[in-house]
DNA sequence: TCCTACTTATGACATTTGTCACATACATTG
DNA sequence: CAATGTATGTGACAAATGTCATAAGTAGGA
């Protein structure tokens, strides 16, 4: 019996597939977390052969997960295994486009548990940390300044309020709007500031 | 045997959902659609007896749906039940105005999901309470066109952008966003925007 | 029919943004 | 020290946005 905790933050789908994992006969779900910090808790408490993660989590990420997993490995044996999609573009997209076999992890309950979530969601798969990280690697441009001033530009502030805000003269606050912007390849800050809230950078 | 279409842009939790409820034991899922759009056709061809779908959907929203369907009411008996995340003042009353007989919680445990499927059934309405207290918010006070305007405005499209997309002159869109900017009492179109989108009108 | 309301449009003007070239100050490093 | 880099600021100009007064066309009601 494999023993599998899962860590996603909507707690819709976080229900629905720990219900349905349960069903298979050899999989148990013995822990549910809504972001990678409970998940890290429960790992250290219950010890499971897998924990089962999505990449996007409020507090801490996915990621942050695997990587915190993986600094105390001698504690446990636990394998982290992330639950992604396909669609995504970049580096994971061109593996699986060239065949890559993307789970890394060759090991017996992996594959269990990735047949069994094939079997459940057409489009989904499972992957080893180490891959996604990659993946994932499209960093953010931003620096911290132009971040903020995209935030707040984004909820409607003026050039001078947003100097105001963090304590800068307009004039630079324009300088690094316009900086992010063309970072960005938008045509204004507006623009701008929705395709870094899309990124999940804001 | 109550028969189900659900409309969900996310197909993650279109997949869990499905095989989630059609393991219940009165409830079969006739149908998946990923947008409003798709749902309708599913609609008008499978006449299901409900329709579960998502609020904010690209092409055609959960909203405009329930208002398609309702329109066509002769046609089926079809009931629409929404599914939602984030509870936005503003939704319930819109989906009260077009005959929607549920709004629910997408954290809800799924158990519940599939007892409020069967009261819909039944012909009772349900609501989640969590939105009970934000139903009576002011009403949308803005025009078709002020509306438009906003959302597009709010992609960081440029004045003349908007123009050519909703077919007016760049003189009348500006007209329209200072008239929605007004009625918002926001310092400019940005924020108007926000402010719509915080009440759920875009 | 006339009146009114609504939609769409234009022009003029002020304000805000976007862009760029260029300073100034400060810290780091060779 | 001199050279370099980074954060910040200024000024000037172009472009986009916000505001307002006003007008043409259209539809509906009295």
């Amino acid at each position: 019996m494999i023993r599998i905790i899962i860590a996603e933050d909507q707690s819709m789908i976080l229900g629905a597939l720990s219900a349905l994992l349960d069903l298979e006969d050899d999989l148990s779900v013995i822990g549910k977390a809504n972001n990678g910090e409970q998940a890290l808790k429960l790992v250290n408490e219950l010890n499971p052969d897998i924990v089962l993660t999505d990449i996007e989590m409020p507090i801490m990420t996915g990621i942050e997960l695997a990587q915190a997993i993986q600094k105390q490995k001698q504690k446990h044996s636990t394998k982290v295994m992330i639950l992604t999609t396909f669609a995504r573009g970049g580096y994971l997209k061109r593996a699986m486009d060239a065949g890559v076999k993307v789970n890394l992890l060759k090991d017996s309950p992996s594959d269990v548990l990735a047949d069994s979530i094939s079997k459940i969601f057409a489009g989904k798969t499972i992957v080893a940390p180490e891959l996604v990280t990659e993946a994932w690697a499209e960093t953010d441009p931003l620096s911290d300044k132009e971040r903020k001033i995209l935030k707040l530009a984004y909820e409607g502030k003026t050039t001078e309020e947003i100097a105001k805000v963090i304590c800068l003269s307009p004039g630079t606050v324009r300088n690094y709007s316009s900086e992010a912007v063309s970072k960005l390849e938008a045509k204004n800050r507006i623009e701008a500031a929705r395709i870094a809230w899309q990124k999940g950078w804001l």
